[in-house]
RNA sequence: GGGUAGGUUGAGCAGGUGGUGAGCUCCGCUGACUGUAGAUCAGCCGUCUUCGACUGUGGGGGUUCGAUUCCCUCCCUGCCCA
């Protein structure tokens, strides 16, 4: 049943394992990394500058977190690759002990679109602190996340629009997969997996052949990258589709990179996805959007300051356990810290519960059952809120 | 009792010395957020029939074509003097 990863010959780095489902092409894996292991289907939490923001590690813990990821390019900017390398690498210098992701910086080529200038060499960018010039290659990118010491780097990407017109929309898929060849070429550090990753936005053909040319090339991993960026579910759902008929049956892991909401997961996991990344558990949380057993609940909305009952009575995470709603909602009227982590506490625990809850109904084959639950959690929450206007 | 400075939409203010005051910051209400330049951002925040219109500058009266502005009077608040 298990089949073995990595068709390089370079490897105590990550190795996956996996099992088909008797849902679509969902899959039932393992992942190993240099620190941990890691179960398929999987989230991730965010923590680009050597935080989760708002959390400890051990906060982190609590709430199932087994990898979280940082990023290449704000490390690099603040506090610098080099200087976390000589404080003992990325795990010691944030104390975190788990497996860590780090993203290349390829994502800010599309998110500081108007802060850089990209050529077929790398990418300037005008430093998001104090508008500096900085140059990052995919031989820089690479060298960085050495220094991070990461348990699994990312190539270093160009992602964009997809609505963009086709020919630029190729041009940067082209770009990418030169760059990935580089950073396979500049990549050497034997403790540390490299992914490649899939662009070609929303096209049915540029998605073919940039699944298959990323796959020809001997990664650890297949990351599925320029997806939600603004595209319709629909779009999101079918170009996954494309990019999962090109894969077959290649054993190794997928990630869906900055994916997603709660219903999200459901898309990616039926096309074959094991692995999530997304900023938007841990922002909402911040803003105010606690995401439940009840669906998507805003807490500073004036009907919770009088609310007694615990923010989910399913949930069992510290936020649910000890507090509730209207002190949550007093919270965040008053901006004090606590609410950002209390908030934070539970929509990681949420999240990472319902992954949890994926893999079990995959495990029973109750995965749509599961889908049509949570679906109708967030609608009902959804027609909630429009009957209250 | 005398003097003086004030009274502007929930709060705090700006403005305005005869013609156009609905402007700001809070508070409040709602929404957004997808490989984090985000504990952020956006909209609303007098009333209504809301692409528009109406009302509103402590109360009353006066002068004037026209008053938030000038005059009279009353009320309220702060400060000073007695």
């Amino acid at each position: 049943m298990a089949s073995t990863a990595s068709p390089t010959d370079r490897a105590p780095r990550a190795q996956f394992t996996f099992r088909p489902t008797r849902t679509g092409r969902a899959r039932l894996g393992r992942l190993t990394t240099p620190h941990g292991d890691i179960d398929t289907p999987q989230f991730m939490p965010v923590g680009t500058q050597a935080t989760v923001k708002s959390l400890t590690p051990n906060d982190l813990r609590t709430t199932g977190t087994q990898i979280i990821l940082g990023n290449t390019y704000h490390l690099s900017l603040r506090p610098g690759g080099e200087r976390v390398a000589r404080l003992g690498g990325l795990h010691r210098f944030m104390a975190w002990d788990g497996p860590i992701l780090t993203d290349s910086g390829g994502f800010q080529v599309f998110s500081l679109a108007h802060l850089r200038e990209v050529d077929d060499d790398g990418v300037t960018f005008a430093s998001h602190l104090d508008g500096s010039p900085q140059r990052i290659t995919p031989e820089r990118s690479m060298q960085i996340q050495e220094l991070l010491g990461s348990d699994i780097a990312m190539t270093f990407d160009q992602l964009v629009d997809p609505t963009l017109p086709q020919p630029q929309v190729e041009a940067a898929m082209t770009r990418t997969h030169r760059w990935a060849e580089r950073c396979l070429a500049a990549h050497s550090r034997p403790d540390q997996a490299l992914f490649g990753i899939i662009q070609g936005g929303v096209d049915v053909e540029l998605r073919r052949r940039s699944s298959a040319e990323i796959a020809a090339l001997p990664f650890d991993g297949l990351a599925v990258g320029g997806l939600s960026v603004g595209e319709s579910k629909a779009d999101m759902a079918s170009t996954l589709d494309v990019v999962a008929d090109a894969l077959g049956d290649d054993p190794r892991v997928r990630y869906l990179m900055g994916v997603g909401s709660p219903l999200d997961f459901f898309i990616g996991v039926e096309r074959g996805i094991d692995l999530f990344d997304c900023v938007l558990p841990t922002r909402v949380a911040r803003n105010g959007q606690l995401w439940t057993n009840e669906g998507r609940l805003n807490l500073r909305n004036a009907r919770f300051v009088d609310d007694g009952a615990a923010l989910d009575a399913e949930c069992g995470c510290e936020t649910c356990r000890d507090y509730s709603r209207a002190y949550l909602a007093h919270l965040f009227r008053a901006e004090e810290l606590l609410a950002y982590r209390l908030a934070s506490v539970h929509n990681l625990t949420y999240t990472l519960d319902l992954m949890r809850r994926i893999r079990a109904a995959l495990a029973e084959g109750s995965f749509g059952s599961l889908r049509e639950t949570v679906a109708g959690q967030y609608e009902r929450a959804e027609a909630r809120s429009v009957s209250r206007q």
